[in-house]
DNA sequence: CGATAACTTGATGTGACTCAACTTAAGTGG
DNA sequence: CCACTTAAGTTGAGTCACATCAAGTTATCG
């Protein structure tokens, strides 16, 4: 938060905002577009800092332009779990609420389109196009929500590590992620294990074994702790419990 | 699905819909409702059956009226796990999708207030203001769902157990359900013990395993199958892990 | 280059799943 | 209305995956 870097948000449809395909934002018209340019600014925040705590009055949203932002909720006992994980163009905050029930921290270093939590509400009052896109876009994350609580609910710890990690092969496939050549089988795990074992509800340790067998089977390679290559993505698959197609869907939501 | 009979809805300001002040119709104006009225029908489902299939298309959308819905996902193995119950009031269906990632079964005899999806989203179109009322409850449900993940994710069997509990004693308190005198400490639980372990993410065995062991304890007391006497709510608390503020708010959700 | 954090590997205990038998409840038809 | 059937729930014994605690190894950063 105190770190933050602040330059005047370069959305609009003269293409200069990099998730501007993706984000929301997309459904508007021109003029809605440079009345939300506007209200936004590009922040940056450090890897670790704490863009929203939880149980805090909640000012700002707005989207993802840069790194992963992680979603969790820490219980009285200290141990917290991650419900869910924000990639570029997605929306952050808690919209029409007093306080956010779970924290935005950075996974990553992260640069964010904000904007003013009462002035984008405004602004959604006074576009009903752009408040049914929220709309929609936040029934898809409900689904994507509860398959993966089934996913982490009815599943073994290595079924859940094939299943992540070839879903964020898929995904950094999909969107030519910054050194992952199109076609190449380099996966991009851009979490620390601590992250990656919340997510999963795991251990880092349960972790780190499950990930070394897949090592040992061949079935990836360790090119670094946060970067692996797909040697046997079939074997993957299996080892995910799920179907192919189950995973590609899993991975476009 | 064979077996529904149909009645005209009696939704309306009149007072004659039993969930109308807590569903989303109570943001509309009377002729808002009077066009709701006309598109919408009750329809009685037997305990067990499906109400939407998971993947199929999906035509009717709709409010909880009497009963309890799950909604919940098969997977490829055969168990099948329940990522959302619905109660009263509770909208159920996907809208502005093809099909449904997951299927709505009785879990209860219902009675469900149903509307065919393109009637619905074509009136959603035309009142932005119920629209909004969707998505704000969207967005209470997201926070819902979340926070149940971190639930089943971060605990115990047990914690999950006395949590499921105590929710339970508070809803029924708030909502006079029937039976419950309020003020007792009566549970009605009205799922079987397999939908209450898919919910929990364990076994009919583990659960009742659990049960017995709050019974012996004091903490409840067994009155039947489904009906439970919270002999010891402040070792309910104790035994779910969370603070007595956390488990309060999960139950106004 | 030293200090600190992140990650991996090992040994051990246990919560919960599985398989199986038993008990109780809920239907069903004569 | 009661024997009969079938489903639902409970209890028991055995096993295993995973968490925990602890030590070692590899990164990361000032």
């Amino acid at each position: 938060m105190s770190q933050a870097a602040e330059l005047s948000c370069v959305c609009g449809k003269n293409g200069h905002c990099v998730i501007y395909n993706r984000a929301i934002c997309s459904a508007g018209t021109q003029e809605d577009l440079q009345q939300l340019s506007r209200i936004s600014h590009l922040r940056s925040y450090p890897r670790g800092s704490v863009i929203q705590a939880q149980g805090e009055p909640c000012d700002i949203v707005g989207n993802i332009v840069e790194g992963v932002v992680k979603l969790s909720s820490t219980s009285v006992n200290g141990d917290d779990h991650i419900v869910g994980l924000l990639f570029p163009s997605d929306f952050f905050g808690r919209l029409f609420a007093e306080e956010s029930r779970f924290s935005y921290e950075a996974a990553t270093d992260v640069t964010l389109c904000t904007m003013s939590k009462p002035h984008f509400e405004r602004f959604l009052a006074e576009h009903p196009v752009i408040e049914h896109e929220m709309l929609k876009a936040k029934l898809d994350e409900l689904d994507a929500v509860r398959e993966w609580a089934a996913i982490t609910n009815g599943h073994t710890t290595m079924q859940r590590v094939a299943t992540l990690l070839y879903v964020f092969a898929r995904r950094s496939q999909n969107q030519h992620l910054r050194g992952c050549p199109p076609g190449s089988n380099i996966v991009q795990i851009p979490l620390s294990r601590r992250d990656i074992a919340d997510y999963l509800g795991t251990t880092p340790e349960t972790l780190s074994r499950n990930i070394q067998t897949l090592a040992r089977a061949k079935v990836i390679r360790n090119i670094s702790a946060k970067q692996f290559e797909l040697l046997n993505p079939a074997e993957l698959i299996r080892q995910s419990g799920e179907t192919r197609a189950d995973l590609d869907r899993i991975a476009t939501i």
